[in-house]
Order: C-alpha cells, then structure tokens, then sequence
DNA sequence: ATGACGATTTACT
DNA sequence: GTAAATCGTCATA
C-alpha cells in the first residue's frame, strides 16, 4: 500500500511541519473508491497559547477546537462564514493547541471528480479553471469532500484520508504573512506562510517588493 | 436572548 | 477595488 506520514512526521512545531508539508501530497479515498490526491503548495501555522490569530488564543479549548488539543497526526476540520471547511494538521507534542492549516493543492489524481465536487450545486460565470480547484483552504476541502465528519481523523491510521512524503520537493519557498489574521495585532505580521512559488496553485502571492530606485 | 464576527469565496462596479 | 452569502460560536446581558 502507499506510504505515509506516521506520528513522528507530525511531531514538529507547526512552523517547522508548514514547510516540511510543502511537496508532500494530500491523500483522500473518497465514496465510490476513488483517490483524489494533490500536492501541498501553501500551508500557515498557527498555535499555542500566545498567537492571537489562533483558535486556541488565550487557551480557548472547546468542543469545536476539540482536535487541536488532541496527539499529533489528528485532522483538525472547521466550519467558517456558516458554509465553508477548512483543513488544519495537528502537530507537536500531545496535548499541545498547534496546527498547520493546509491552503492550497496542486490536483494530482481525480480532477474530474474534484472539478465535480467543485461545481455541484453551484453556478459559475465561467467555467471553472483547474488553478482554482483547490488553492484556497475551503476551495481544496470541497474538491476533497472534506466536511466536520473528517474532523478528529487520525491521518496516520484512517484509509480515507492520509499525506504521502514528498515525492517532488518544492521548488521555490517563499515565507511571508498569513492571510485573514489581519485582526490579530502583532501575530498577524508574524511570518507563518509558506508556499511554493513555483506553482500556479497556490491562492496568494505575496506583494512584490518595491524597490525605491529610480 | 441577542448581536457581532469569522484561519472564505464568489460576483459585481 | 467592494459586498453578499450564511450560520455556528462566543461574549455580553
């Protein structure tokens, strides 16, 4: 069968597992048997006690972030803006609130069901482009068929849903800010993205720099 | 009980 | 660029 990450994979601090994520690929058996799979281009940590733009700022711990405080490997699914997904990987030591939320793939395997799961229901003004199937973390979540039911998951056991060791790694990293944080004070200028600037998957670039030449 | 808000996405001016 | 969609969670009362 496929290798895949184990418990120590996902015991790192979560700014250290955003970047190791990068490469590797996120794997889902959906209903009918089917592997849809994608490469992870994006990821952001978040966690601890201190980072203001976490869910688990100030300690909170709830039902909802339940995952969060669980072992390393866990999957930690959220429902947001009353109807989107998003995918965290929980990781460091047991018991510790840090994740990395993965935000955005590069389709590897089963885009057609993806481009489905993607448009069902929905209409859209144009047909939908395969760079937008799943860079953004609700966009991959809905391609994959990732809802509250995945939330809890342990990703080194489960069969529906693991990541696989990188098998091409990436390319060009870039390291800048988190995106949607922008409430959280000092920790939303911290740099705690990652993501492959290589790939035209991944949801935002960060601003070009300016130069102040003439 | 009520109200504000959100680790987003989409459409529209 | 701005705004709508849409609802569970949380703070306040």
């Amino acid at each position: 069968m496929s290798e895949r990450l184990l418990h120590a994979g996902y015991r790192h601090s979560p700014a250290v597992l955003a970047r190791e994520l990068l490469g590797c690929v996120l794997v889902r058996i959906d209903e009918r048997g089917e592997r849809l799979a994608g490469r992870i281009v994006e990821t952001e940590a978040y966690g601890g006690e201190e980072d203001q733009a976490s869910h688990s700022k100030n300690g909170h711990r709830s039902a909802r972030n339940e995952s969060m405080y669980g072992p390393p490997g866990l999957a930690y699914v959220y429902f947001t803006y009353g109807m989107h997904h998003c995918m965290n990987v929980v990781c460091g030591d047991p018991g510790e609130p840090v994740a990395v939320l993965i935000r955005a793939l590069e389709p590897i395997d089963g885009i057609e069901r993806m481009l489905s799961s993607r448009t069902n229901g929905k209409r859209f003004r144009r047909p939908l482009a395969e760079k937008h199937l799943c860079s953004g973390p609700a966009r991959l979540c809905q391609a994959l068929g990732l809802d509250l039911t995945f939330n809890g998951v342990d990703l080194t056991v489960d069969d529906r849903l693991w990541i696989e060791p990188r098998t091409t790694p990436p390319v060009r990293v870039v390291n800048t800010t988190r995106v949607g944080v922008d409430r959280a004070g000092e920790w939303a200028r911290k740099p705690l993205r990652w993501y492959d600037a290589a790939s035209a998957h991944v949801s935002r670039r960060a601003a070009p720099a300016t130069s102040d030449l003439p």
